[in-house]
DNA sequence: TTGCATCCGGTACCTGGGTACAGGCTTACC
DNA sequence: GGTAAGCCTGTACCCAGGTACCGGATGCAA
């Protein structure tokens, strides 16, 4: 048994499982996502082994159109055992945020099964003559007031 | 009723009704967004109305993690009347993605929700010592292999 | 103890998605 | 027809999220 083997990851080892680039762990650290690893005496990052698996939620928040800011944050509450209030308020916005997601992504499924269903496909020469968008309905729904 | 009302929407109009950067109309041109729009004898763009809903559209996609790419995609898939067979592919490619974003929402949502509800909160000394991610089987639900 | 793979910190660079600015022409209203 | 607001093209710049490269130090096995 290596020292290695008791003593964690070492920053390859974790990018190669996580599918990241070595300079990614490290720019993650920087900002926050990632906590600062143990050291090696000769100062080398030796990574718990279930950092792995929070790199994938990191990439999977991503790619839902999360910020890394906005990752950390919900790290950090789903994190914390006993939630501030401050927190539980955010996590609650997030949520809404969440829903307002998930509605819109329902939305344009919706659309693009109808594109696939041939609603128009079948129909070739669609009745709705200005059928251009149809995801039109995710416009009137949108979060905020943009309109002045 | 002045040669405007007739012609279509000028470029501020849009700007300030769809609550983007005129600059961004012009960027959206570019990238193949937005079809190029009629001009005025003296060059103005003039826009038709339902450019701003358009603009609508692209923002919540864009919101919802697609990129400009994407969006363009997925508005072309919608457009076309009668898809071609690559079309549908790809639709039904993007249909999966979206199931898949959506799937992970739920379980982001989830956690917030437990957070929320003081699952942890309330248990203040929560059991699971060693709770950190609590969103971790997003991470193994991951679309595709990208591990060795 | 030598040698090669890895890792270190630091800095520079890249891509996507915009945004700002300069210098000049159009529009619209008086 | 004068003039202010608005638009034109072109180019430069900005931020987020990474990546690449450099010169030097470590790790570890033979």
């Amino acid at each position: 048994m290596s020292a290695a083997e008791q003593a964690g990851l070492r920053t390859g080892e974790v990018a190669e499982q996580a599918g990241v680039n070595i300079q990614t762990l490290r720019y993650y650290e920087r900002r926050g996502l990632l906590a600062e690893p143990h050291r090696s005496n000769g100062g080398h990052r030796l990574y718990p082994p279930d950092t792995v698996a929070l790199l994938n939620v990191i990439k999977a928040a991503q790619r839902l159109g999360f910020t890394l800011d906005e990752v950390a944050d919900l790290l950090d509450a789903g994190r914390r055992r006993h939630p501030s209030p401050d927190l539980r308020e955010r996590a609650i916005g997030k949520i809404a945020e969440i829903d307002q997601k998930i509605a819109d992504l329902t939305t344009i499924r919706a659309s693009l099964t109808e594109v696939v269903d041939a609603r128009c496909d079948s129909l070739t020469n669609c009745t709705c003559a200005d059928c251009p968008i149809p995801y039109l309905t995710i416009g009137t729904t949108r979060p905020s007031g943009d309109r002045a």
